[in-house]
DNA sequence: CATACAGTTCGACGGTTGTCCAACTGTTTA
DNA sequence: TAAACAGTTGGACAACCGTCGAACTGTATG
């Protein structure tokens, strides 16, 4: 009952990564949740970086649209993870569009 | 004579790649960029995109400035060229900051 | 059921940024 | 040298975005 590993992006994903890396505080949220074995707690991002809940909330919001984590509701908690596979296929698709083809 | 090949960034250059890429048009001019053989006039790119010289001429700076191309002068006019080797780095530091070290 | 807690949503505010026009610098050419 | 052309810079404006507090939804626990 795995999610599928992407290795391929869908229409419009490539542009909402892109902006959803170019905030320098959203991207270390990221990379924090990268960080974590597994799973990364919400309350665990609250605890690291001093912003307001609704700013995470809000952050955590874009990540997910773009498709670079996943959303895991426990409870009243919610734990995050990080998609390394879209990463990557971003990472690919990045210089596949800047390079010549052939 | 050649400029050497970077493959590591300096320091801040990351966060300004990543805001550099976050906007589409700016991305399609540093595509279209890529896609020239050798060099792209600049005439090249107010000819293909629907925006004023003083709009791309920003745009411009701001991949210059993000290290992504390169400026060169031929008299009254400017060429630009793709620093693959920049995308490339900045696309292994990408994946690198997200993955788990070990 | 009531209280407390975790997270989301909403409205507002301020800073950033993409865009243009106009004025400027620098280069070619008549 | 004057006119034309290529590109840059500065100022202005609108749209976007990161941020917060407050109100809300949902979940646990007394």
């Amino acid at each position: 009952m795995d999610v599928e590993q992407q290795t391929t992006l869908a229409p419009g994903q490539f542009e909402r990564i892109a902006k959803a890396l170019a905030d320098p505080r959203r991207f270390a949220m990221l990379s924090s949740i990268g960080q974590a074995c597994d799973e990364c707690a919400n309350q665990a991002l609250c605890r690291d970086f001093p912003v307001s809940k609704a700013t995470i909330s809000h952050h955590l919001k874009e990540l997910a649209t773009a498709g670079l984590v996943e959303q895991v509701r426990e409870g009243q908690y919610v734990n995050y993870r990080l998609r390394a596979d879209v990463v990557e296929a971003y990472a690919a698709e990045l210089v596949r569009r800047v390079a010549r083809p052939g």
